[in-house]
DNA sequence: ATGACTGCAAAGACTTTGCATCTTT
DNA sequence: AAAGATGCAAAGTCTTTGCAGTCAT
């Protein structure tokens, strides 16, 4: 038997906050914005319902940034740009690589390719200003 | 002034098992894998050395999967594939995206871009033979 | 002898989970 | 009332780190 969904009022309030930002949020982010309009939200459920919203398809994992796993809620097929010092994750629309790639890597490699990732690293603009000052960015 | 640098038995044995293996070893991969030789190494040496052979650009890091760091002796540019099932990591040779991307990619959003990672995610042949059988991969 | 390297264990950071309680249907 | 969702705190995993002892130079 299927599980049954039901509604909640902070997992709604998760998901409109991860929707309504461009940063990438970490688990952690979340919870942070959150707390001061859900003074009981706890943690676990945060992590609980991202879980959840990338079993649903409605967001996806960008990977793990400076020991934290980001996320984003555009879910459709477009590149990345990690700041090795700020740990910022910027959308590159315009970079994804042609055609059928999985297809061809599938067929290539006898692999089940489902998706790819392209991320490209560095420093921010930010980061680049500030760069002869004291922080060095993380390997 | 500059830190010396010193001969280590368990340093050299450490890189060796990572250049000797094509399987992209974690740190308790390569723990494990070192300890029958050598009996009194410690977790912490491998993480430290692990460290080291980033900062010395010997060795570089292909992202977490499945919770753990993974690491590359090949340093020079190439694609990657990661079974969502199993978490084997394979080389893609072949398919570098083309030309200056980086230089592009840097260009045209104002961003220093150090280097880019394209990694295809999906089932390793193995995982897909057995893909009816009892464990559903990790999203 | 100096200072780099290590083992050990404790601490840290992030994430998951068990259970009682609250909410939705 | 039934079962999903949550809060809380404990536990789990992976990684880092402090310190005393060891080893390379």
């Amino acid at each position: 038997m299927e599980r049954a969904v039901r509604y909640s009022r902070k997992r709604e309030a998760i998901l409109a906050e991860i929707q309504g930002t461009s940063c990438h949020p970490s688990a952690e982010w979340l919870y942070q914005r959150l707390k001061p309009r859900h003074p009981d939200l706890s943690l676990g459920t945060v992590y609980r319902n991202l879980t959840f919203f990338q079993a649903q398809g409605q967001i996806k994992s960008v990977g793990v940034v400076q020991g934290q796993e980001r996320f984003d809620a555009v879910v459709t097929p477009h590149s990345h740009f990690v700041c090795n010092c700020c740990g910022s994750v910027l959308d590159l629309p315009d970079f994804q690589p042609g055609g059928d790639l999985d297809r061809t890597v599938s067929w290539q490699y006898g692999l089940t390719v489902e998706r790819h990732e392209l991320t490209f690293y560095g420093l921010c603009s930010s980061c680049s200003k500030q760069q002869n000052n004291k922080e060095e960015p993380k390997l």
